[in-house]
RNA sequence: CCCGGGAUAGCCAAGCGGCCUAAGGCAGCUGACUGUAAAUCAGCCAUUCGGAGGUUCGAAUCCUUCUCCCGGGACCA
């Protein structure tokens, strides 16, 4: 705290703001700032299998960059959300135990490894928020009083629904409940992929509409929550159409996310250094002809590796040209454009990279045994 | 509770009494080719058709029953 007490205002705007797709209310956040409000952030995570880089890194990056700006960081583990969307076999006390125990350790775990601070992060879990919680539920049909139909389903189309797919109805109470934590959690920073960027932004429509449990500033004025979403990183696998339609792109990077679902797509925390080198070499990458605004390799290197790393280490046999280092994104993908760096070497330098910045991770899952034992639990689970 | 439709591999899906130790597609796996992946080519991938009985020389295919899913209706003091 100390260290943020020499921040000004905008060097902690900008380290809340910096490496996202997006902020959605970014001219409210000095003001805020600026009022010595203590701040509280939010991301909430539905407990659904083993955590991958998009949960692991992207999230808790943000989390280490919001605690440097001094803003008290809430990781919400949604374990009815989890129940709702019939993941993990709907053992809701089992779910519990994951979310409390695999999830929890592997994203401090996660934060630990990339600088943040582990100790300072709170976890709330679900069930604990809303058991004996009348403001919970009082806002929930708040929120839901104020929203339509229509666009809670338009909202649920993003958790991987398809049209006319039908679905139970507690599907439609997963959205506003997701609102509804956001405000009683009170928290001025809601935090999450791209994809949630709907349920957030319902959130600010609300904002001013609800009377149970509004979030206030200093001065006791309503004010909604600001929102802010980080990348999503590409899967590892080919998209549908290739080569892609430059029209389409933004939306095909989403449907294209790294997903637990699509093992290949995806490296997990924990992953072993072979599996991640095995993972890395049958990843997607398109040679250079092709043009690099669809690449996971070097999406990869963009969002985790020089988001954490001063630089990529490429080793090159002699014949190929000898060891290569970039300091920056900008300078590997200039090279990559050009043709000066084969695909392979890119990805042996990024698996190499990658084990380096997970080794820490790697460890805390690997000597403690109830560590361990809780992945294993959540591995039978699957 | 009633009527109707359905249940075939991870997913979609053909077959509707013998040629079914079940077509095809997607996904996946292995190999070839590329100094990566992709693309392409070759190979592998359900002894079994939601469960249990029965009819028959013979059933995924017909009958009975149970379970589950979908659509609709009924109930609504």
């Amino acid at each position: 705290m100390s260290q943020t007490a020499q921040l000004s205002t905008e060097q902690r705007a900008a380290l809340i703001a910096r490496n996202l797709e997006e902020v959605i209310g970014a001219e409210e956040l000095p003001a805020l700032l600026a009022q010595n409000l203590p701040l509280r952030h939010y991301i909430g995570l539905e407990i659904s299998g083993k955590l991958h880089l998009g949960t692991g890194l992207m999230c808790m990056q943000k989390v280490r960059d919001l605690q440097r700006a001094g803003v008290h960081c809430i990781v919400f583990l949604a374990d009815w959300h989890t129940w709702i969307n019939d993941k993990l076999g709907g053992d809701r006390e089992r779910i519990k135990r994951v979310a409390v125990g695999y999830f929890k350790e592997g994203l401090k775990a996660s934060l630990a490894a990339l600088g943040g601070d582990p100790e300072a992060l709170e976890f709330v879990l679900g069930s604990d928020l809303y058991h004996h919680n009348d403001v919970y539920w009082e806002t929930l049909i708040e929120v839901s009083r104020n929203t339509t139909l229509n666009r809670i389903l338009r909202s649920i189309s993003i958790m991987g629904r398809n049209e006319g797919e039908s679905i139970d109805f507690a599907k439609l109470i997963y959205p506003p409940m997701q609102v509804a934590d956001i405000f009683i959690l009170r928290a001025n920073i809601a935090h999450g992929g791209m994809d949630q960027r709907k349920a957030h932004v319902i959130a600010r429509d609300v904002a001013h509409l609800l009377s149970i449990a509004p979030l206030r500033d200093a001065h006791g004025k309503v004010i909604k929550p600001i929102a802010i979403h980080h990348h999503l990183l590409l899967g590892l696998e080919k998209p549908p159409q290739w080569p892609v339609d430059p029209e389409k792109l933004r939306e095909l990077r989403t449907a294209m996310k790294m997903s637990k679902s699509k093992p290949r797509s995806a490296v997990f925390i924990h992953d072993s250094p072979d599996e991640i080198r095995a993972k890395m070499r049958k990843a997607f990458c398109p040679p250079p002809a092709d043009g690099i605004a669809f690449n996971p390799v070097l999406d990869w290197a963009e969002h985790l590796i020089f988001r954490n790393a001063q630089s990529l280490f490429v080793p090159r046999a002699p014949e190929n040209g000898g060891n290569l280092t970039f300091e920056s994104y900008e300078a590997l993908a200039a090279a990559y454009s050009e043709g000066g760096l084969h695909p392979m070497d890119l990805k042996n330098a990024m698996s190499e990279a990658l084990i380096a910045l997970l080794e820490p991770v790697r460890k805390h899952f690997e000597d403690r045994a109830e560590i361990k034992a809780m992945w294993a639990e959540l591995e039978a689970m699957l």
